[in-house]
Order: structure tokens, then C-alpha cells, then sequence
DNA sequence: GTCTATAAGCGGATAGAC
DNA sequence: GTCTATCCGCTTATAGAC
């Protein structure tokens, strides 16, 4: 699969994954032509297959690059020996953050698991697991401090992920909201889910206004 | 679109609606052939046009009915001159329950929606917002009584939608929780998002036990 | 209301020239 | 690496017999 960077090929090959992942998130995998592809690429639908084995090949390429992206980024964002409650407000706003400026590929992503052959399948799920297992790292070590009042680590993981990545559903850069205003709404929100009472921001509403800056 | 109930062709209908449910669910609207369709119910694909227009009939009728069985139902089990906060609970409970029994309607209803022609778009669209509109005046409410401790209505119910909603892409009937178990869990987690402390059921782990009955 | 047959076209993928 | 041309199966939808 791996070819010299910067070849002509290579250059192509991203500008076909780029079209490809576009497509598949307005109109989804099965509704999408190879010919279509190409024509946004600017080339023959014969040529894609110097670059892809297949249609399906494109796709799981798509996912399977999305899903390491994000298992690398998380590694890297991670706080290392922070107590639960500051680690998990990391992970909100990291996955909040990652997933709202790569809404195409969170997408594709998300619907099109079920077009993924067994074999993709597999391997995209496991990468899943993999970051979902980054969470529920977090929650249990939360749960042995006493700090999260939870009772099933795997389903609160599922309910947290399923909640904030709702977020690339309906944000828009040009929208109401920056995305440093929805991470403060989901974090308050997400943390409350695990029995963290808010302290702050939030809270001033309820208090009738202390007068306090944002 | 209304036919004699009881007449063959209603059951026909029926059974075609069926079909297209579980394999839409299954493959997607656009993977999904008539021909296929009509295999399922032991006709050939011709014999489909007798009682829907086209393919984009099916999934409309499926998407605006789910819709709308989905608010009769709410409105059904809505509780009236509720405090907000049981009105919010009765909500979680409800959104759980009815879509749990429903997996397949939620994931066409959910997945399918970029496939809808605009006409067809505008008219789910238009029902998923009053449905939406139904949460976010609980949530208004409770927000003026002060029981909630939220700012940004919208986006909280989007959020607590998208989390409850979640449940459908996990849940099996077969599984290891049953749906009461999976309510209590969200129904905790949904209320603590809104800044309800949480004085039952998970908070007893927390306090390492008082040997209470669950 | 269902059947068979067919229209008219698009789908993924390949072959071979350049 | 891209092109043109093509294979051939499958697509939605319709027509007309029964």
C-alpha cells in the first residue's frame, strides 16, 4: 500500500481519498460511482485502479486511516498521571475537538461500518475498541477513587462517546457556538452524566449571576 | 396512500414495508434492490409498484411513519403537571424503551436521511424537530423552576438525545442487561448531565454499600 | 394484483494502446 | 499512470397478458 512520498502517485491517491470521503459522507458508499470519484479528481474511472484495488479498498483505506488518526492523536494528547476526573475532561475535549473538524471522515466513519467486508469490518472494529478502551481506562480508574459515581464502566464509555460525538451531527464553524463553547457545555454535561457535580460555569446561571467574567 | 384495512393489499403493503425495514437496516437504502425487496416477500419486483410509486415511497412511508408513531407514542406517555425533573425522567424512560423495541426504524430513520429526496427530507426533518421540541421544553422548564442547571437548551437535548439514542446501536434483547437496568444507568447519567445529583441507585456504590435492597 | 418481458441505463472492474 | 473501449450483470421502472 505504501508508496514513495512524493510521487505523482501518492499526490493522486490522496486527492482520490479526498474526493472519495467527501462523496461518501453526502451521499454514502453504495450511492457513489467509481466514475463519479473520478470525475472529481479529474481522471478516468479506469484510472482509480492504479491506486486502489477496488472500490471497497478505498473505503476501508478511509476508515482505517481515520480510526489511527485518532488513536495517535489521543496518545498524544493524553495527560499522563492525572487524577480521573482531569483525565477524563481531557478526553471530552479532545474527542469533541478532533471530531468536529473532520466531520466527512466521523461520518463515513460511523455509517458506512456496515458496508466494510468481514475482514475490514473486523479490523476497523477492533481499532473502535481500541479507543473506546482509552475511556473506559479513565472511568474505571475514576470509579476506584471514588471520584465517578458510576456503576457500568462499558455502557457509560458507550453513552459518553455516543453524546459527544452526536456533536459532528450539527456543528458548523460558521454556526451560533465556537467549538471552545461546546466543549464547555459537553464537559459540564459529561461529567455531571458520571455524578461530577458542576462547580463552575454552568452553575453562575442558577446562582443568579455573580457578576464573575466568562 | 390510505387502503381498505383488511384488504389483501394492505397486508401486501405491510408485508413490503417489512421487508424494506430489515434490509435497509441491514444493507442500506441504496444497497438495497426492489427485486431483493420483493424476494423477501415471495413476489416479483413488478408487483411492488402496485403499492408504492417508487423505492423513495418505501423509505418515506417507513421514515414518516416511525416519526410519527414515535410522537403519538410520546404524547400517549407523556406525564402532565409533572415537576420537570420526573417529566425529564419519564422522557429517558420513554425515548428508551420505544426505540429499543425498534432498532431497525431508528437506524433507517437515522442513516437513511441523506437519502431522502429534499421534499421527503424537509417532511422528516420537520417531525424530528417537533419531537426534539417535546424534550426541549422539559428542559426549558426545569431551567426556569432552577431544577436544571443548564444555558443552552438546544444543544443539551440534542446531546441527551444523541446519548439515549445510542443505546440501539449496542442494545440485544439477549444481552447481559435488560432494558430497565439500561434505563436506570441513563436515566442517572441524563439527569446528572443536567446537574441533578444523583441521591439513589449508583450513589450507593459510591458510599461503599448500606446494605439497602437495590 | 401479480406475472413475464423489456426498456434504457449505470454499476464495478478489466484490457490494451500510449 | 492515464486513456479509451468494453464486458456483462444489475438497476429502477413500465407495458401488457392473465
Amino acid at each position: 500500500m505504501a508508496r514513495k512520498s512524493g510521487s505523482k502517485g501518492e499526490e493522486t491517491a490522496r486527492d482520490i481519498r479526498l474526493a472519495a470521503l467527501s462523496a461518501f459522507a453526502r451521499e454514502g458508499y453504495a450511492a457513489v460511482s467509481m466514475r463519479q470519484i473520478a470525475a472529481q479528481v479529474g481522471l478516468q474511472a479506469g484510472a482509480l485502479y492504479n491506486h486502489f484495488v477496488t472500490k471497497q479498498d478505498i473505503l476501508r483505506d478511509l476508515m482505517v486511516g481515520h480510526m489511527e488518526e485518532l488513536i495517535e492523536a489521543w496518545q498524544d494528547a493524553e495527560p499522563r498521571g492525572a487524577a480521573a476526573t482531569a483525565a477524563l475532561e481531557a478526553f471530552i475535549r479532545f474527542h469533541i475537538r478532533h471530531h468536529a473538524s473532520r466531520a466527512d471522515a466521523v461520518f463515513v466513519s460511523y455509517m458506512e461500518l456496515r458496508n466494510l467486508e468481514p475482514a475490514n469490518f473486523r479490523e476497523v472494529e477492533a481499532l473502535r475498541q481500541r479507543y473506546e478502551a482509552c475511556l473506559r481506562g479513565i472511568l474505571t480508574a475514576g470509579r476506584k477513587t471514588g471520584e465517578f459515581a458510576i456503576d457500568d464502566v462499558p455502557v457509560v464509555a458507550m453513552a459518553i462517546i455516543a453524546m459527544l460525538t452526536g456533536v459532528t451531527t450539527w456543528y458548523r464553524s460558521s454556526g451560533r457556538l465556537s467549538i471552545a463553547q461546546i466543549e464547555d457545555i459537553y464537559t459540564a454535561m459529561a461529567l455531571g452524566s458520571v455524578g461530577i457535580a458542576n462547580t463552575a460555569g454552568q452553575m453562575q446561571k442558577r446562582e443568579e449571576a455573580c457578576s464573575q467574567p466568562a
